[in-house]
DNA sequence: ACATATTTTGAATACGTATTCATTATAATT
DNA sequence: AATTATAATGAATACGTATTCAAAATATGT
């Protein structure tokens, strides 16, 4: 591997010079400069990041812990996320979230002296955080938030349930499940609280059995679905937490030869792409923001990354829910 | 920040043996590997991996270069490539094409003295082809290929070009059109003479204005849909040349107010997880083996780069492809 | 008890870069 | 011409780790 020392041996200059043709090139003689550019041309030189990162005790890596990718919602923020770091010369290190040994992940990457952190992953009373306050480095939670602390950015998700819950009840239906995933994450708990107040207030009781705090995956929806329809009481519509989960809900009845919304209301959230898509058609619920999530998340992670830590500012961001009613939600037949 | 020279500080040791117990336990004695390793405890102190690789010169990091996640294809080989590098002790640097300058994406990952990198980006021609090869660093491409010259995994692109054709051919269909992304692509170009192929030995024409070789953009398919429609011999079927496009074209034609099968067919091709989706039952195409493509490639890059270079092996795999027949091709009205 | 093998440890060094500091050469000012 | 400021450069060092080598301590075999 071509080092600096090489590059100013073949220059005839000295490493620092070389050094500084990189890093200030105006404090060096516009012939040296010459010389030493011709000298990397020649050996094709490529400075190393490492060493750059050691000496510097900064290596412009991020990691980005998201949530699992067959979920839609992290699709589009780590798009965001990965792209807009690297237009501010940020590497991304994804990883995606363990539920078995999350913690193992955030040791490794602390390892890495990663500049900044940018999660998705966390609970709402996690060991983790005292952990990340504990190592100094930059973090911001998006979506997920732990209890009150520290820097997020989400969507006020109990006025959404509240949303979503109160749009079905406008139907006529009255029997509405809740299908979501663990509720020791604010998302899923907010989500439900939001369903179970507007229910509350409206004065429709809410059957232990209809709600389903399970996992996201697919199989524990089917397996959701499977247990709701065989109630006596059995729901007339779903509010299904993510629109991932909507989705598996709303393949499934139409799989079971139910038709949507004739049969069943599905409302989903987190307006994903394909929910738009005209064979979809799904009700969601999204937010009142010019940004994607993502983007506040990072824009502000890459604020704290640039500013002494005294500077850093405070970013405790809950947006406001907006409904988007299509098809896969109508009146109670 | 606590490094390892503190830690033996506190334990009363050197820095060496505090190495040792993190690297060869074995080779220090039990009892100083209680005091080093309770020093660390108190010292919460972690391993810095920048160091490490400066001196180890290998990093443990990989770089995959991924085509856009808008396009899911590249979602699971995404969530596959970064998981299966992880169990493998890999940290995984993410970038997206950029269509405008990928060497420059190229030139920075290459600083980062990664242990090997993975990509799909890459052209028939693509002059970075020989840059990688001269860095020395094990790359792998899934996907789309180089020519015919390096590691890769693919499907046959030109067989299952023709498969779907014969697939729409024998529904009846004749005036069938190709939407695909630009053909400097080992994918679209193997895809598009596919089709041409199928085409010439049933001897039906190809009409030139049937071919829309673009860009993968929503945009750019629904021009094309815009621009086949206005033909006198306007198209029934449409082969879009991946399974992100024919969701576009799907969804374009739906809003118009066309039925699919009945007005149009349409083969998409990756067999991408929603196009089993009930409302979307999407005719497409997949390859016959048991694992996905982004896992061939991981695997083979990481023997690779456990493997002193003599004893690299060459992977030039290329998948047969198969039909998967679904709901949005039928008979020729 | 002696010689020899083995285990355990630390001093010194290297990885490739950036930075501090001192030195020399040059330009500007009196 | 003498002084002072400025520009350009290199020697030395540091970042935190792993490794080589030699030395010391201990165990083994006779």
């Amino acid at each position: 591997m071509v080092s600096s020392k090489e590059v100013a041996k073949v220059a005839g200059v000295s490493q620092p010079t070389v050094s500084r043709v990189l890093n200030n090139p105006e404090k060096v003689n516009a012939e040296t400069v010459n010389k030493v550019k011709q000298a990397m041309e020649k050996l094709n030189y490529r400075p190393n990041s490492i060493a750059r990162s050691l000496k510097q005790q900064k290596t412009k890596y991020i990691a980005l812990i998201s949530g699992p990718l067959h979920n839609p919602f992290f699709v589009d923020s780590t798009t965001t996320i990965v792209n807009h770091a690297k237009e501010h010369g940020y590497h991304t290190l994804v990883y995606f979230e363990d539920q078995g040994d999350n913690l193992s992940v955030y040791e490794e990457v602390l390892r890495q002296q990663v500049d900044g952190i940018i999660l998705s992953s966390i609970f709402m009373e996690d060991p983790i955080y005292k952990e990340l306050v504990a190592s100094e480095v930059p973090f911001v939670m998006f979506n997920r938030r732990y209890q009150a602390g520290g820097n997020y950015v989400e969507i006020d998700n109990e006025k959404a349930g509240q949303l979503a819950t109160n749009h079905l009840l406008k139907l006529g239906h009255t029997k509405i499940a809740w299908i979501g995933g663990p509720t020791y994450t604010s998302t899923f708990q907010g989500r439900l609280a939001g369903y179970q107040k507007a229910m509350e207030v409206t004065n429709h009781p809410v059957k232990p059995e209809w709600v389903k705090a399970t996992d996201t995956t697919e199989k524990a929806v089917v397996q959701a679905i499977d247990e709701l329809l065989l109630l006596d009481d059995k729901p007339t519509a779903f509010f299904a937490a993510t629109d991932s989960m909507a989705l598996y809900c709303q393949n499934y009845l139409l799989r079971m030869g139910y038709r949507i919304p004739d049969h069943f209301s599905i409302c989903g959230m987190d307006n994903i792409d394909i929910t738009a898509h005209a064979a979809i058609q799904m009700t969601t619920l999204t937010h009142e923001s010019n940004k994607p999530l993502g983007l506040h998340a990072i824009e502000h992670l890459i604020h704290m990354m640039e500013v002494e830590s005294e500077e850093r500012k405070i970013m405790q961001l809950t947006l406001e829910p907006k409904l988007i009613i299509r098809g896969t939600t109508g009146p109670k037949q």
